[in-house]
DNA sequence: TGTACTGTAATACTAAGTGTTACAGATTGA
DNA sequence: TCAATCTGTAACACTTAGTATTACAGTACA
């Protein structure tokens, strides 16, 4: 899995801490500890999918657009990593009984793995999410 | 992820249709479509784990070494691919509140999704697999 | 009009994944 | 005993995905 996933959770829950005020990219990447260009690239996602919004020159910025409790990862792992859980398999044996299959077996299991953790993911908001990290452990 | 843990069911598989001989490494890999070294490692893997039975020489190969209903691929994940699905995040910023506790919420929530991801591949054994390889679709 | 931002393309760098070569060790059969 | 056929594994090359960086156009504000 790529990290553009934790990065979009690491930008809206610097954002849930500053919902009176804009951020800039450059704040949030020192937060994140990656390139301000990265984290503009993640956030121009999650500003095309209406999580966030932004305003260019001087004072602007990036800003929650939503309620913290009506965004969850689910959310979040659509738009940034849909798919990441399914292996590439290389094309295998036609002529073999199990390479013929063996890929449509597999991505239909693997359609399934990421429904089922979709389940999971959609427990948490970016409210838990901040509760979370002001929680000890 | 990367492709072992599909390589692994992919040769295990291959393994349940010959039951009652070897198969080598040339073979498998002709049917996965990938290099014989490749696919001896994974195997070697799956060997130390008492997966299956090796034998070297002339005549040699792979078998199956368990009941195929008792193996599942949630046993198969976790020798080729545990943490899988852990992102690396980059070292943030400890003078932030955000930064400094993200890593430890995330690696909790990734350990959940991984436990939960757990408990649907335990629900495929490899006799499911090989009737889903004969089950048209 | 200068400064401080976002938006994005282009390019360079790095790490993970994969393929390939090479060769030692085991086993078999002639 | 010798050649052939396997596994086992290390070493290295290649390829691709991920990430960082540079560059610059566009927008907003004072």
């Amino acid at each position: 899995m790529n990290s553009d996933f934790t990065l979009a959770i690491h930008s809206l829950t610097y954002l849930a801490l500053q919902l009176d005020r804009m951020s800039t990219s450059d704040a949030i990447s020192e937060s994140a500890g990656v390139h301000p260009v990265r984290i503009r690239k993640v956030l121009s996602l999650l500003k095309k999918h209406g999580f966030i919004k932004s305003k260019e020159g001087t004072g602007g910025g990036f800003i929650f657009a939503r309620d913290l409790s009506e965004v969850n990862l689910w959310d979040i792992y659509k738009i940034t990593s849909e798919g990441a859980l399914q292996p590439k398999c290389p094309d295998s044996n036609e002529a073999c009984v199990v390479g013929a299959n063996m890929q449509r077996v597999l991505i239909n299991i693997f359609l399934g793995a990421e429904e089922h953790l979709g389940e999971y993911l959609k427990h948490y908001t970016l409210k838990d999410i901040v509760d979370l990290i002001y929680k000890e452990n």
